[in-house]
DNA sequence: GCTATACTTGAGTTTTTGTAAAGTATAGAG
DNA sequence: CTCTATACTTTACAAAAACTCAAGTATAGC
C-alpha cells in the first residue's frame, strides 16, 4: 500500500474541490504558496498534469479528476470519523477522596463548571484514598502520609495537608489557646475511627499525655463532621487548614493552640497518560492547581 | 474538514492491521521509533487511548476500532487510485524533425530500447520544425538557425549542427580536396529545396561566387537523400556531422574542401512542464544527453 | 495597453519526521 | 522468582518537509 504525499493530496482535494487555489488557501488556512507548493509537489509525484488553467478557474485533467473522486471522498470519510472521536470529549471524570471533595473540591467546583460549562464533569469520592486507584480516571487526587507516597506521583503533589488543632471561639476559656497539658483535658474531635492524625500530631510534637486523651475522644467517620462539632463548640478538632479557610476567614474556628500548623500527609494529582491532553483534562488541572496556588497565598506568611 | 496528522493515522490503520509496532515499522520501512512516534502523535491528538497493550499484541479500544475502520478503507482506496496513476507511465512521446529522425536519432534508439524495454517510445517526426510544436509531446528536439531560437529554449541546447561540405573519395580529383572555385563546378546536392543551407554557409565562408551554382545543383527534400547521392559518388552534400559519423568513419563521405565544419544552427531539447519528472522521461532525457556527449568526444579536438 | 486576480518562486524559518541507541516493561521460560 | 527475549518508549540529534513573506510572472477582461 503505497501512497502519495498525503498533505498534497488532501489539498489537492480541497483544491479540486474550490476549483482555485487561493480558495484552498482560505480554507485550510495556509497561504497560496504552500498550496502552489504542496500541487507542484502532487503533480510531480505523478509527473502527470492534474489540472489545467483556464481562464479563471482550474479545469481538472482526467487523472486529476480520478483521483480527486477518489480522494475527496477518502478523506471526508477520516474526517467524518475523527471528528466523532473530537467530539465527545467533554466528559470529565474525577476520583478523590471523600474529606477532600466535601470540604475542598466541592465547593469549589461550582467556579470550574462556570467558568467551563462546556465539560461534564462526573466526580467519584472514596474514603479510601486507595479504592479509587484501580478506575480509570481522568485524573485522580490521592492522598499518601509523608514518606509513604509511592514514587509515580511525588513529582505532582497538590498540596500538603497542614493539620492544626482548632476549635470554636465559644470554646476557649478566656478567648486564650490551650496549652499541651490543658489541651488532653478538652474533649478532642476525630476526623476518623483511628485517631491517627491526632497520633501523628501528637507524635511530630512530643506530646506524649495526647494518645490516652484520644482513647476517649469523639470519633467521626468523616472530616466534615468533625469540623461541624467543632464549630458547633463542642471540643477541639485537628483539620487540615485548606478545609477550614473559610471558618479561620469567618472566625468561627480559631487555633486551639499556640502549635504551629504541622504536615502529616499531601493530596497528589495524577492525570491519566491517555487522556492528559485532552481540553477538558489540561482545562482542570490547570484550574485546580490555581486554586491550589490561591489558598496558599491564604496560609502563607 | 479538519483533518487528524495523516502520516501518524496512515501508520496508525496499519499498525491496527498488523497488531503491532514492529510489524508497521517494516511494512512501512521505517523504524519502531518512528512509528512509536507517531502513535504517540495520533492519541495526543485524539487525547484518548486507541488501543492497549495486551500481552504481545495490541487490541483496539472502542475509539482505536472506529479509526481504524474508518481510516483503512480510505488509504486503500487512495492508494489504488494511486497505483494506476502511477502504473501507467510507461509511455513516452517525443517530437522530432526528420532529418535528425532519419539520421540521428532512429539509428541509436535500439540502444535506449534496449536499455529501457519498460518504456515504450512513440516518436513523430515532422519536416517543419515549427508544426509539431503545438503537439504535447513529452520530450521535442526542434530545430533553430542561430539567432532564432526563442529564448525559453536557449538553456536546453542539445546539439551544434556542424556543417561540413562532403562528398565521397572516389569524387575527389586526385584524392584532393576543391577549392573554393573548384567547388563552384562541381555538382552540389542540396538538403532542400531553397539550398538554405548552403547560402548561409557560402555566406558566412564570403564564397560569392557559390549562390550561381546553388540554383542549378541537385535539389532534395532530405538531408538522408543529399547524404545517400553523395556516397553515391553523384556530387558534394553539405551535411551536419552529426548525420554522417557512420559514414566518415567508414571513410565513404570525406571533406569535400579545406574548409572547417561550420555552425548554422541547433537542436534543442524541451521536455513538458507536466512530464519532466516522469522516470521514462529523465531516463530518455539522461539517454540522449549521453549520446549527445559521445558524438562531441569523436567530433572534438 | 492597463489592471486586477491568480499562480509561482526564492530565501529563510519553523515544524515534522526520522534515526540510532539506550531505556523500560513484561510475558513466558526455567 | 529471576532471567531473557521481545516489544514499545525515549532522548538527542539530523534531515526533510512545509510554511511564510515578498517579489515575480501570467493572463483575463476591461
Amino acid at each position: 500500500m503505497k501512497l502519495p504525499p498525503l498533505t498534497a493530496l488532501h489539498y489537492f482535494a480541497i483544491v479540486a474541490k474550490q476549483g482555485s487555489f487561493v480558495a484552498a488557501a482560505n480554507q485550510l488556512n495556509v497561504t497560496e504558496g504552500a498550496v502552489s507548493r504542496q500541487m507542484k509537489l502532487l503533480t510531480d509525484f505523478y509527473a502527470k498534469a492534474l489540472f489545467e488553467k483556464r481562464g479563471r478557474g482550474l479545469v481538472l485533467t482526467p487523472a486529476g479528476t480520478l483521483l480527486a473522486a477518489s480522494a475527496y471522498p477518502a478523506f471526508e470519510s477520516i474526517s467524518q470519523v475523527s471528528n466523532q472521536l473530537l467530539a465527545d470529549q467533554t466528559q470529565l471524570t474525577i476520583g478523590v477522596t471523600t474529606s477532600f471533595a466535601i470540604r475542598w473540591l466541592l465547593p469549589k467546583l461550582a467556579d470550574f463548571e462556570q467558568q467551563f460549562p462546556e465539560y461534564q464533569v462526573q466526580m467519584q469520592a472514596s474514603s479510601s484514598e486507595i479504592a479509587t486507584l484501580g478506575k480509570n480516571f481522568d485524573v485522580q487526587i490521592s492522598y499518601y502520609l509523608s514518606g509513604s507516597e509511592p514514587h509515580h506521583v511525588k513529582s505532582d503533589k497538590l498540596q500538603d495537608e497542614w493539620l492544626m488543632a482548632v476549635c470554636a471561639p465559644s470554646y476557649l476559656v478566656k478567648g486564650k489557646a490551650f496549652s499541651l497539658e490543658q489541651l488532653c483535658k478538652r474533649r478532642l474531635l476525630l476526623n476518623e475511627m483511628t485517631g491517627r492524625d491526632w497520633r501523628l500530631w501528637a507524635n511530630l510534637l512530643n506530646i506524649d499525655s495526647l494518645p490516652a486523651a484520644i482513647d476517649s475522644a469523639l470519633k467521626f467517620e468523616q472530616d466534615d463532621v468533625a469540623i461541624q462539632t467543632a464549630v458547633a463548640g463542642h471540643g477541639i478538632a485537628l483539620a487540615n487548614l485548606a478545609y477550614i479557610e473559610a471558618e479561620i476567614a469567618l472566625g468561627s474556628l480559631v487555633p486551639a493552640t499556640d502549635q504551629q500548623a504541622v504536615v502529616v500527609g499531601a493530596h497528589y494529582l495524577s492525570v491519566s497518560k491517555a487522556r492528559k491532553n485532552a481540553e477538558a483534562v489540561v482545562a482542570f488541572v490547570d484550574w485546580i492547581k490555581s486554586k491550589v496556588a490561591d489558598s496558599y497565598t491564604n496560609n502563607d506568611e
